[in-house]
RNA sequence: GGCGACAUAGCCAAGUGGUAAGGCAUGGGUCUGCAACACCCUGAUCACCAGUUCAAAUCUGGUUGUCGCCUCCA
């Protein structure tokens, strides 16, 4: 299995530091609002990384963070006259509902920025005595840049190019040594949340959090750290600096960035009126096609999103349910009992080769799009050679498959069953009355009103079968 | 200004040396009372130019275009 390593700027063969067992920290949102389909595209992608890693065997210990203390978590509460406390637990709650839906499997651990303060004092504190920070008269605690050789190994950029960047943006009233130097402790503002600490009252820096929570959940080495691709500088530049100063040890051996999601070929911003929160997106279409949809592209190219793109995307996983929907109504038509004959064992013999061609796409940085052909492939052959005349036996097994390449990448193949109202059911018989009568326009007229009411009918050989818009 | 990515059919998207996967949409057909589902058929020489090679979408150089990071935005 190769990844590709941001670190590298290669496709690197997985070995994880110890057998079997997968250590992954994939950096999450700043609670503050809803979440966006941008927030949405890390979760899914390495969720399908994570299951994916499960499918191999390994032991996956799955970390990803809430940011629960900010600027704009503080700006809102202030806003509504309540505690930042109460705005991060709200819309944690909110995130974990739309994870859900998403069917993004919760984390191994999901820590909590303001509930590892102590380790980031302690960590703040080592940095300082080996000289890798430094305090300034106002109570803020820098990184000092100059003092970590590697500091730019990640995001291919060294400090002179990087000082010249900051020129222009210089902020007046900064003590820094260095414009590279970043905030790991800042003090606080009139109104604002804060802890005790030696140097000041006041809240961590952003970076300190994640460097921190990764060694307290999983260790000072980890295999994988994930992020968006906007992490890479200077998120994730500075948790390496961090970590790798006070640790002494390599932090990440892979490091996994995901591209980014435009909206209509922009990028998405409040200001251009193309900002789209996952809760929006669940009112119009089932979580479901999100996914898929965001599956349909590798997870480093950026990805564009429209509404055509998503009615596409619907359309595609349409198929795909489907033909597992028929699978089932095939099943309970069939013979029971009746085992696989040789030339079923033979035809389903024959649908390994898009397992393999699924797994040689998963191996290769989890190729999805490759690996959703081979689904769709798969697809054809079960429609193709999954009749009615065919064993209870080989239908089961064809579903099986399908599903268990689906459930790979998170994608539920079966539909929800729901139970139909009394009315719905006496329609469908009535329906069923009249075409065996040949009143075609009393039948037609029943499916129209069941259309109506959210149904849609299909006849088929084995009965009718029915599902909601 | 510094660093980097990308450019494949109407749309989306794999493929990184040996004559272009898959999906959506379109058109034609089979099946079905009709519809839906399904199946069959239907389409590209890979932005442009030059080069390397027996052979390039795939490597090199250039041109044009789009985009990202350098601003605690995934």
């Amino acid at each position: 299995m190769k990844i590709y390593n941001t670190l590298t700027k290669q496709k690197e063969e997985f070995v994880p530091v110890e057998e079997g067992k997968v250590k992954m920290y994939v950096c999450g949102p700043t609670v503050y609002n809803y979440i966006h389909i941008g927030n949405a595209r890390p979760m899914i992608v390495f969720d399908t990384v994570r299951r994916y890693l499960e499918y191999k065997g390994y032991d996956v210990n799955y970390v990803s963070n809430f940011t629960d203390v900010d600027d704009k978590i503080i700006k809102k509460a202030m806003e509504e006259g309540v505690s930042a406390q109460e705005i991060s637990s709200r819309y944690i709650a909110e995130c974990k509902k739309d994870m859900a839906a998403m069917n993004v499997k919760p984390a191994t651990t999901h820590p909590l920025a303001t509930q590892e303060i102590d380790g980031m004092l302690q960590m703040i504190e080592e940095l300082i005595e080996k000289g890798y920070a430094y305090r300034v008269e106002d109570g803020t605690v820098y990184f000092r840049t100059r003092k970590f050789p590697e500091y730019g190994k990640l995001s291919h950029k060294n400090l002179e190019d990087l000082q010249a960047g900051h020129r222009d943006i210089k902020v007046t009233g900064e003590q820094k040594e260095e414009e590279t130097d970043f905030v790991l402790w800042k003090p606080k503002k009139e109104g604002e949340p804060y802890w005790d600490s030696p140097w000041s009252q006041g809240r961590s820096g952003w970076h300190i959090e994640c460097s921190v929570m990764a060694k307290k959940y999983l260790g000072d080495e980890i295999d994988i750290h994930a992020g968006g691709e906007d992490l890479i500088f200077p998120h994730h530049e500075n948790e390496i600096a961090q970590s790798e100063a006070a640790n002494g040890k390599h932090f990440a051996k892979y490091w996994m960035h995901n591209g980014f999601l435009n909206i209509d070929n922009k990028k998405m911003s409040k200001s251009l009126g193309n900002f789209f929160t996952v809760r929006e997106i669940s009112e119009k279409y089932d979580l479901q096609v999100l996914r898929f949809f965001m599956l349909s592209a590798h997870y480093r190219s950026p990805l564009n999103f429209s509404a055509e793109l998503m009615e596409a995307a619907k359309s595609g996983l349409e198929r795909i349910v489907t033909a597992a929907e028929n699978l089932k109504h095939l099943m309970s038509a069939a013979q029971a009992g009746r085992s696989m004959t040789e030339e079923e064992a033979a035809i389903f013999a024959g649908s390994d080769v898009y397992v393999d061609k699924f797994e040689a796409a998963m191996d290769d940085d989890f190729n999805t799009a490759d690996a959703v052909s081979a689904i769709f492939e798969l697809v054809k052959y079960i429609n193709t050679h999954g009749d009615a005349g065919k064993s209870p036996e080989l239908l089961q097994k064809f579903y099986d498959r399908l599903s268990s390449l689906c459930d790979i990448l998170g994608i539920i193949v079966e539909r929800k069953q729901e139970i139909l109202d009394d009315d719905i059911e006496a329609l469908i018989a009535e329906r069923q009355a009249a075409r065996k009568e040949k009143n075609f326009a009393r039948a037609d007229e029943i499916r129209a009103q069941l259309l109506d009411m959210g149904i849609i009918l299909e006849d088929t050989r084995e009965g009718v079968k029915w599902k909601r818009a």
